[in-house]
DNA sequence: AAAAAGACTTGGAAAAATTTTT
DNA sequence: AAAAATTTTTCCAAGTCTTTTT
């Protein structure tokens, strides 16, 4: 630490920390440009994220208050402990959520806990020890309705009122959102760290049929929060409402970590870190890894493929296993799939935890389907013509002597053995770099492509269109679905009459065009025509008046309309439905699909960065601003940047034997 | 050698913010 | 100006993988 500079306050100015003295920001560098010195720091050995960290720790939630509101037992009024009453409120909350306090799990751990919250001599305790009797007897919906009405109130606050109140939030907060470091460069740091804020207490969701779904998840309080900060760090006190004298769990000074904080949660048993933001320095550095070690697979990928193509041909059936796993990794973008424990967790697989019931063989077409759930119980659902060695390989391990439903696939390989196999071939290759480097490798394929398609390069829009589409590629073979948004089929039968609309107008013009070369009787005859089918097509109906479909409206045509007038009106709908036709398919098929996934955490961001400097794409159409500021290493890459490192360059040079 | 702990990345749903439509 | 629709961010759950302990 530079001894002669006073160190600078961990709070920005202008937070509430700041202080009389004078402090001018003479201290920090404007922007941490650590890329630009990757390279010296590539060469230290042993990872030391920092040589001062100093940040004022974690936020707790306020203290309870209680409502006292109405809580029925067995028709009777009750007021709960406010203990009680706070988880109460938690199940009444729920009361919107038919899938949650439907669900027996779910019913069975709020039961539970919420008569272990209640003094053991109250009678509730003591007398609903029966689960259902219990949800008979005790009566929500007062506080429900309670809470709906305080809902309502924020909800009808005005648009002033509601902005004052996150400013405020938002200001309480400030103080706590940086962490004041040296990352080993001599020079303090100011980064924004993640959010501050320790969980919420409420009901344990879960994703698919989690067992401990509707647990309660406790409070956290400064006693279990252990805390990471330089040893000449002033050790923060915690704050808030009623943490008084309260102190931290720990206080360690461990630089080889880049975590700031973390707690124990205590449902799941697991840790939750605090860290710093995704724009800073440790993090960016470790994504620009992520990356260059993805690179690193293209140049060797042939190799490896060789190399688990054997396996899958060998006589011993380990080999054949683990070939054949690592097979299914690369060509299909698996997870590598641990093993999970489902008394803890809910039952879901990845490549080498799939069962015999999740595969289906068709030896006519040597496809496979695979039908599972994978993380978060997202189906994995895909019929697919694999290479005939490991689709034989696949059916004999599935279709061994005495295996069944339920057993797995693969038993004699696990993540270890894969990822021991795949280290063995490149110094850091586990499983998790394959689907990087075929997300990003996808993204450059399909970018390539420009030329092929009909883009039309004077326009922004298209070619935002066409890397969507390219990024929905990576996405679908990463399996990143999304629940289609509930009002999905409306708003495509709007849009389609919308085009319906537009078809009609075009309709009318290309009518009267032909008007136009009729003598007087025939023009007679085709007006009563067009008249009778305006009034049918203009009429609207009920029905379509409920649903807000916008009605159909003939154009304008008076009489002193020309030919050519007609003829440039409809080349214009003609682009507007064309416009509208990709509008409608755009969404049509992105309905389930998450591209945000891809793009935050498998795409090399340098392929989007450098694809938008060569079409002058605005790098803020293709990034939201959340990209742009965990990628700020990325913007500086030149438009000719390639994923797959060039011959030559230094990535190529240094790996090669 | 296996299991548990620990630390980090990845993931969709829901909330919040913003834009478009009425 | 309100409401509806869409996009973006936040939240925290759920993975992967390495290190440590048994």
């Amino acid at each position: 630490m530079p001894e002669q500079k006073k160190r600078p306050s961990v709070v920005p100015a202008g937070g509430r920390q700041a202080k009389k003295q004078k402090k001018t920001e003479q201290y920090f560098e404007p922007i941490n440009k650590w890329w630009e010195r990757v390279e010296e720091e590539g060469k230290k050995e042993t990872a030391t994220h920092w040589t001062y960290l100093e940040h004022r720790g974690m936020v707790f939630n306020p203290k309870y208050v209680p409502h006292g509101r109405a809580f029925k037992y067995k028709g009777n009024f009750l007021v709960l402990p406010p203990k009680a009453e706070e988880v109460a409120n938690f199940w009444a909350q729920m009361l919107q959520r038919p899938d949650k306090f439907e669900n027996k799990t779910f019913r069975e751990n709020f039961h539970r806990d919420f008569l272990a919250i209640l003094p053991p001599d109250h009678e509730i305790r003591t007398n609903e020890k029966d689960r259902e009797k219990f949800f008979k007897n005790l009566d929500f919906t007062p506080i429900e309705e309670y809470l709906q009405s305080e809902k309502d109130r924020k909800k009808n606050l005005s648009r002033e009122e509601k902005q004052e109140i996150t400013q405020r939030t938002q200001e309480e907060l400030a103080p706590f959102k940086h962490a004041l470091l040296d990352p080993g460069i001599g020079n303090w740091l100011r980064e924004e760290m993640a959010n501050p804020k320790v969980e919420i207490p409420g009901l344990f969701q879960g994703r698919g049929t989690h067992p401990k779904m509707g647990t309660l998840k406790r409070k956290t309080m400064p006693e279990d929060v252990t805390l990471n900060l330089s040893k000449d760090a002033p050790v923060p006190r915690p704050t808030g409402n009623a943490l008084k004298g309260r102190a931290w769990a720990d206080v360690v000074h461990d630089p080889s970590v880049t975590w700031l904080g973390f707690f124990k949660d205590s449902v799941c048993n697991s840790y939750k870190y605090l860290y710093l933001g995704q724009a800073s320095g440790a993090k960016g550095k470790a994504d620009l890894q992520k990356y260059e070690k993805a690179r690193e697979l293209s140049l060797r990928v042939d190799k490896i493929r060789q190399s688990y193509r054997q396996l899958m041909r060998s006589k011993e059936r380990v080999e054949r296993q683990l070939g054949t796993a690592v097979y299914l990794i690369d060509f299909l973008a698996l997870r590598v799939g641990g093993e999970k424990d489902t008394d803890e967790e809910a039952d879901t697989v990845g490549c080498c935890s799939l069962r015999v019931e999740h595969c289906s063989f068709n030896e006519n077409t040597e496809e496979i389907t695979l039908d599972f759930l994978g993380k978060d119980s997202i189906r994995y659902f895909n019929t697919v013509k694999l290479d005939s060695t490991a689709f034989y390989n696949l059916k004999s391990f599935a279709e061994t002597k005495g295996k069944q439903k339920g057993d797995d696939i693969f038993d004699d390989v696990d993540p270890g053995r894969v990822n021991r196999f795949l280290s063995e071939h490149m110094d850091g290759l586990s499983a998790k770099v394959f689907r990087t480097y075929n997300a990003s490798i996808t993204l450059e394929r399909e970018l390539a492509k420009i030329g092929e398609k009909k883009v039309d390069l004077s326009s922004i829009l298209d070619i935002c269109k066409f890397y969507k589409d390219a990024n929905r590629e990576v996405a679908i073979l990463c399996n990143h679905q999304k629940a289609p948004a509930k009002t999905h089929e409306a708003s495509m039968e709007k849009l389609q009459r919308k085009l319906e609309c537009m078809e009609y107008e075009l309709e009318e013009y290309r009518e009267f065009l032909k008007s136009l070369t009729m003598n007087k009787k025939e023009r007679e005859k085709w007006g009563k025509e067009r008249e009778k089918i305006k009034k049918e097509k203009e009429t609207v109906k009920a029905e379509d008046e409920e649903k807000k479909l916008q009605p159909f409206k003939a154009p304008e045509i008076g009489p002193s309309m020309k030919a050519d007038q007609a003829e440039k009106k409809i080349d214009a709908l003609k682009v507007r439905i064309a416009k509208h036709k990709k509008v409608m398919e755009d969404k049509e098929d992105n309905k389930a699909v998450s591209l945000g996934t891809s793009k935050k955490n498998y795409m090399d961001p340098r392929v989007t960065v450098a694809f938008a400097k060569r079409y002058e794409v605005p790098i803020e159409r293709l990034f939201e601003k959340s990209n742009r500021t965990k990628f700020p290493w990325a913007m500086y890459v030149d438009s000719q940047f390639s994923f797959v490192p060039p011959a030559g360059s230094a990535l190529a040079a240094s790996k090669s034997k």
